[in-house]
DNA sequence: CAGCATCCGCTTTGATACTG
DNA sequence: CAGTATCAAAGCGGATGCTG
């Protein structure tokens, strides 16, 4: 991206990851840890590989991801932030805040990664009672479940399948969103293709 | 821009705002309130003006500005920041701050403007000892001064001359951030350039 | 197969000129 | 003042090819 040309802390920003698909591939590595390059590319639909190459470059240039060799026996090289890529994290969040409401339009064709949804579920959600036992709860949507479980009082989430879920939730993204974020009833939810599974009281527990 | 086309709420939000210019407009409005074209032409030097004026019309579709016509006698449009348009501030406070340690590189050619480094310095200044007298410190740099005062403890920020500044600050605008910023010593910001006007033991008060 | 580089058609941007 | 019109240059998306 050509530079701003502004004596301004916020178009230097932009001139670093102001451009289209850069702060994607940081959202990818802030999601997932360090990398494959293939990984990325599985993160990032749409994405030329040429020019995944060259913002991978660009983000290395800036100090905002490091490549290194795997340890053996792996035979890759893996992309990290570093500590200046790290502290892009709050401005992820604050994206994602500012998104969600627009989650509420599911364009058909749009591309669903659970990885996407799970890191950013924590921010939203928070347990009613946190002196309750500890729960976990699945969702199974997108391309692999998420598991989200209570632990003193907080919400983590992570992905996989759980061990044991105390409930589960199966269906497509939006409506399970939308049960989540409290726009949705349960009945509304059920219309909208989700299955409840498990000890659904859970649910009204963790949402917001 | 094109849609990224996931359902991914980052992705939403810089399908309506990662566009190029398109948060620095937000910017503007963000740090001068409603304004018009030509206004917003100034703060955004090299903008084409064909590419403003589609921005402004895929952000007021969006729902992030509005435009409406200024009260009499004053014949001219104004754009404005919608409540929406609002809710975009703290992610423009992270930009600012993630930005920050870039303003100590000034490329010769960067454009300076003043309301970009007042509405941003009320974020890294505190009032050291709130209980004292009120300041007011006056900075000449950039395309007019900039007043800094301090009210019940908290630093505020304003453009335009002070009436009566307690303290000066006169130069480039690097050494006096890098003064504002504890980066730079007051001997390293006069051999910067900076002349230090009135009472300079005020400036330690304020600085981060 | 992972990790790119090259080529090509298309879209977006930047610069300038022009208009109500 | 507040834009629209035009056009060259840069950037992007998609396909393909190369290398360990």
């Amino acid at each position: 991206m050509r530079s701003y040309g502004e004596y301004c802390a916020i178009a230097k920003s932009l001139d670093v990851v102001g451009d289209r698909w850069t702060l994607l591939i940081v959202r990818e590595l802030a999601l997932r840890g360090p990398s494959r390059y293939t990984d990325l590319r599985g993160g990032l639909p749409g994405i030329a590989t040429n020019l995944l190459a060259d913002r991978l470059r660009e983000l290395e240039h800036a100090g905002v991801i490091t490549r290194e060799d795997a340890p053996p026996p792996i035979a890759t090289t893996l992309y990290r932030l570093t500590p200046r890529g790290e502290d892009l994290r709050p401005l992820l969040d604050e994206l994602f805040r500012w998104g969600l409401p627009l989650m509420t339009e599911q364009n058909p064709e749009d591309a669903v990664r659970s990885h996407w949804l799970a890191g950013a579920i924590g921010l939203m959600l928070t347990d009613r009672t946190p002196d309750a036992p500890p729960v976990t709860v699945e969702l199974r949507t997108g391309d692999q479940p998420i598991v989200i479980e209570t632990r003193d009082g907080t919400i983590h989430t992570r992905l996989g399948p759980a061990e044991s879920a105390d409930a589960t939730l199966t269906g497509p993204p939006k409506p399970i969103l939308g049960l989540l974020l409290g726009l949705l009833g349960p009945a509304d939810a059920k219309a909208g293709g989700v299955d409840f599974g498990g000890d659904t009281t859970i649910i009204e527990r963790i949402t917001a």
